[in-house]
DNA sequence: CTACACTCCGTACCTCAGTACGGAGTCAAG
DNA sequence: CTTGACTCCGTACTGAGGTACGGAGTGTAG
């Protein structure tokens, strides 16, 4: 019999069934259509479909900006896609940002915990605690 | 009167009422007794402790964490404070990393897209599209 | 033909950090 | 004493991205 269970499917697209029986009822990718007997049957171009999904989501994509990405699969409409990647690309980098704040703020507690020695309270604590900003 | 009221409360540590009701449904602050006939009322303590939470919050830490930290509020046990923040910190770092990358995979499909002049489809649908890894 | 694995489908549930709503009680000014 | 703002409390809902479950149908190897 021609094409593949969605299990393998699964398999081939390295995702869980779950999430492909998820992708169809929020209409991310089209269930092909089931036999009167027998169950349905995918191709190569639904392992590719999951795979772009997943692509894009390591990319931080959403997947309503997902289901936008594929319909300029056509490859015909690079300024819609561009755009999508120079706004993705904004967010990742304020989240950058914060993200680099944070890192500094438990860096610089960490190091006065280290330091306090003898001193009284933890400066962590001291510091959430703090009466005011 | 003493003390002040919810909306007070609520103002003074610059947060929304139903977070307040939120945290208390959920153990993370404690609400005052209720008096037979009146509405409970709130003192400083209840808005520095709110105050904390959100510090801790903007450091990365959920909530679920920001209850372990309260209970190290007396400031005697830097140790389990600084372990805290040392995981956190960790998974701050691990973050920027995935973002890292993420902002280096972004800016270069972006890239091409901006170079592909004359060239076939768009770099970045067919980089998502591509047959493998 | 009988097991047993797999599929289908709907519905419910999960996390996280809240937000929304609605009815009853209470407080404070006029 | 009335009006309007506020409080209390429980319950339900949000969004994002799934996961879990259960019963009926189906596919296949022995």
């Amino acid at each position: 019999m021609h094409g593949m269970t969605i299990s393998r499917l699964a398999k081939a697209a390295n995702v869980n069934i779950e999430t492909i029986r998820f992708y169809q009822r929020i209409g991310l990718v089209q269930a092909p259509d089931k036999p009167l007997r027998g169950v349905r049957r995918y191709e190569d171009g639904d392992v590719a479909r999951l795979r772009f999904i997943k692509r894009a989501q390591e990319l931080g994509f959403a997947l309503a900006e997902i289901r936008h990405l594929l319909t300029l699969e056509d490859g015909q409409s690079c300024g819609a896609a561009r755009a999508l990647a120079a706004q993705k690309l904004e967010i990742v980098e304020s989240r950058l940002t914060d993200l680099a704040r944070m890192r500094g703020a438990l860096t610089e507690l960490i190091a006065r915990c280290d330091v306090r020695r003898g001193k009284v309270a933890c400066p962590i604590i001291a510091t959430l605690a703090a009466r005011d900003d």
